[in-house]
DNA sequence: AGCGATTAAATCGTGCACGATATAAATAGG
DNA sequence: CCTATTTATATCGTGCACGATTTAATCGCT
């Protein structure tokens, strides 16, 4: 009872314990945002981290898997397959550098540009569901950057 | 280049387009948490998830199932194999109930509350690895959970 | 030129997350 | 009662995420 700063126990069983802790909000917002978008990715055909991709690809097309890797914070295990299942897809092409055989460099298809076209109009939905006002996303957008920034460095440390 | 309302080019390439993107600051900064707790949980045989059953359990033993999917927001499909994986832990115990046999109850063994009770400390490692004000945590935390909520209401709708 | 170190992707195994479905127990209605 | 429905949990298949390892190409050094 001695570090309790918020009395929120309006209700008798006092709220979730886990609903203190700053990364279940995360980990559970996260989960409700692929929720929301699961339906909407599903008529385009893509998962929400294959629709991750053909944004960056949206912005700069013929990126290297490292790239890619590097942007979005994941590793080589876990996009090799995602990007092989979008090419399946008929989305992207990965071919060799011709430079550098080592290099794997990611293109959309003709196809791939239009679902990521269809695809762009989606944060905005988003939003509108949210109702919330834009500065405090973005302040919020800010901040979670800013976490992220600090466990990166922890982590690497 | 029209719509560039963040000068923040200092850079040649500029930034992720990504990080325009609230779903996407929720996204990495979960798996950015992931990655600080991890070689902590590892220390104790927990993944993350397992870990928050552990914390649901600590604040109230025998949950069942799904109290546990309630207060998680995620599903029985997800939790049986994890829970299980905490029996297999021996940190906890699971029984049918005698009144309904449909419902499992899940208890925490002795073992289980030792690990639970070291586990306790990891989140106040982690905000002294962020070195941010606690009010300004306090607020991501409370916009966050704002956040899950509206998606959640819209998912339903 | 030659060869050890580095680098870029890929492969493998494990656990999480979820849609779809199954099973079995409890409840409801006739 | 006895069957239809509902409820609680579990099973199955797919894709993501990651640690550990592998493969193959390039680089660095003498």
């Amino acid at each position: 009872m001695a570090k309790d700063l918020k009395s929120k126990e309006t209700k008798s069983e006092a709220l979730d314990p886990l609903d203190a802790f700053l990364c279940f909000a995360v980990y559970s917002t996260g989960h409700a945002f692929n929720r929301f978008y699961k339906p909407r990715l599903d008529a385009l055909g893509l998962t929400y981290p294959q629709y991750l991709v053909m944004v960056l690809l949206s912005a700069e097309d013929d990126q290297t898997v490292g790239d890619i890797c590097e942007k979005l914070f994941l590793e080589s295990n876990t996009l090799t397959p995602l990007i092989k299942r979008l090419e399946a897809s008929g989305y992207v092409t990965r071919r060799r550098d011709a430079e550098d055989e080592r290099i794997v460099r990611v293109s959309l298809t003709a196809q791939g540009k239009r679902i990521a076209k269809k695809a762009a109009c989606v944060p905005a939905q988003t939003l509108e569901a949210l109702d919330l006002p834009a500065g405090d996303l973005a302040e919020l957008r800010r901040v979670l950057i800013t976490v992220r920034e600090k466990l990166q460095a922890a982590d690497r440390s």
